[in-house]
DNA sequence: TTAACTGCAAATGCTTTGCAGGCGG
DNA sequence: CCGCCTGCAAAGCATTTGCAGTTAA
């Protein structure tokens, strides 16, 4: 594998939990996913392969309140994350040019955007169940999230 | 005090170390300060007072990444953090209507916007020196920061 | 007086790490 | 074969908490 990395049956078997997670499991979570496949795993194994695949970009670590990390796989498209405060759900949802609202404001104070944080906490509205409003054109939901 | 709270000389003194800091202290930071003016002053005190004005929604807790929560006075209007990578020197800015945005995205998904967390994490640019275009009417800087 | 508060140190909860043995390339 | 990996348990950190002695009201 490139750069001295090795792919060894844990590694194996963590990347095929998190290929196959479509939410945002956190490290306890993938620990026990990844024991199903092979209980010869241990957590600090997962912690570190984690780590290294975060630092490669191929995952992503998010703070949704309540003290632990949570990952998801980096390729799945630019979105952010509305998290119902009552359940703990958590809503992806994409939000056309909004990076590039930033990066506006970033360049209007002097500076460059690295990299930027938005979360919505919010709780469910009772389900008026009407017809679909031509505003949700802009903000369109992504069709998975499950935590 | 209202709700059987007591004004102890350790509030009191922490009281006025974040009435006299207008930057985004941690508690570490807190307790130091504090323990200029009375070092009969624990980090613990200093602690539980952080907790129960974040509770009563005097103080903001606020996470710029580095582990350790740091806080402001809720009372300081609505603004976000830009946050220097480079220096970990955080930037005040005011966004208008930037909430109402948000707001309205929660709605499209059917929820009611609870709270959010917007932070942008950037480098300073190389200082062009040059006059302000019309754009910097709408990000406005907030006359305040050192963290 | 007495419930709220405080300092201290022990405990927590998540995450990292040192070490000695394993194993992939 | 050699250096990267792993499990285990200990260590780290920020933060919380139990306890016994204070203190504000």
């Amino acid at each position: 594998m490139e750069r001295g990395l090795k792919m060894t049956g844990q590694r194996r078997v963590i990347a095929r939990v998190l290929s196959e997670s479509h939410d945002h499991p956190d490290v306890e979570e993938l620990y026990r996913r990844a024991s199903v496949l092979d209980d010869r795993i241990s957590v600090a194994t997962v912690y570190r392969t984690v780590r290294l695949l975060e630092e490669n970009g191929i995952l992503e670590r998010r703070d949704f309140g309540g003290g632990r990390a949570r990952y998801e796989t980096a390729d799945e498209g630019d979105h952010y994350h509305l998290i119902d405060v009552e359940s703990g759900q958590v809503v992806e949802f994409t939000h056309a040019d909004h990076a590039e609202l930033l990066r506006r404001i970033t360049a209007e104070l002097g500076f460059e955007l690295v990299s930027h944080r938005l979360e919505l906490f919010a709780r469910r509205l009772p389900d008026v169940s009407q017809e679909q409003t031509d505003q949700q054109a802009q903000t369109e939901r992504k069709g998975r999230s499950r935590p």
